[in-house]
DNA sequence: TATTGTTATACTCTATAACTATA
DNA sequence: TATAGTTATAGAGTATAACAATA
């Protein structure tokens, strides 16, 4: 339970829902995310999210981006367009069957790729001037589970 | 339909960003609250948030809803408008100021937010499949602490 | 007939600028 | 001049239906 603060508003049965406090959360994250990778790359979150997908799987099918990215194909074809424009991936159509293809970055796509992966590490770092190193893992490590997903590797 | 591999893709950097994984945190609460509430009660998360906050503190001005709530004052305004043409709440001018409101429940409003309060118990209890109470505890107090909201009155 | 990906579209969410009315 | 709230609008974000090409 939250400290006791007059000047604030009491969350009532708001202070035991996960998704209130979820959300309240996030607004911090999103904020250092745009400071530190959205506005000095012209990323937003869900680009920033593939190109990390890429860079450390290699090329894949969209099929397979948008079901990590809990994206709809349609949005996800827009993304891709998007992205593709800026010359960041190509789409490479399967020899072995037509209808699918797989996703590569083009150089300049994994240079910024690796840039922003740099440039992630101090927008974490400016998290734990709220929570320490162990609470920081943590606090990732339960919200893995209530995602329904094992530890990252 | 067979079930695809499970361990799925190398997150790479992306395991160690925060925002990642409230982002797929958010999936299941949101999923979760649809089903208990917001499809049940025809309430948006927002919504929801704002009917709570006024069950546990009586009238606000709206002022201090939107900060609560990170809102924008604009878009307040038009999610009070939806409320209030529903008779979920009303707008109180302040004779004291005549610029300033106070919103209340009505008592069709107040009905609803504590109908929403009650869902919102098994809403949590379904979490539990995957965090343990402590869990879960622990995981909303980590969320506070990232927060961090220093209450700006 | 099923699957991959696309087009078209619409609805929600959020943000900014300019306005009204009180003080 | 400053504050509370509103109007108008625009941009992301996300969802569904219908379609094309391939298997």
């Amino acid at each position: 339970m939250p400290p006791k603060d007059p000047s604030s508003l009491s969350l009532g049965p708001l202070s035991g829902v996960m998704g209130y406090h979820i959300a309240q959360a996030a607004v911090t994250t999103f904020g250092t995310f745009e400071r530190h990778v959205g506005k000095p790359f012209g990323l937003r979150k869900v680009e920033f999210s593939l190109l990390m997908l890429l860079l450390a799987n290699g090329p894949l099918p969209p099929k397979r981006l948008a079901l990590t990215l809990t994206l709809t194909g349609p949005n996800l074809t827009l993304l891709l367009d998007r992205l593709q424009e800026r010359g960041l991936v190509n789409r490479e159509r399967n020899p072995a069957d037509g209808r699918s293809q797989n996703i590569v970055l083009t150089e300049k796509g994994r240079r910024i790729a690796q840039d922003t992966a740099a440039a992630a590490v101090p927008m974490e770092s400016e998290l734990l001037d709220r929570l320490s190193r162990a609470e920081h893992a943590m606090l990732i490590e339960l919200l893995c589970k209530l995602a329904g997903r094992r530890t990252p590797l």
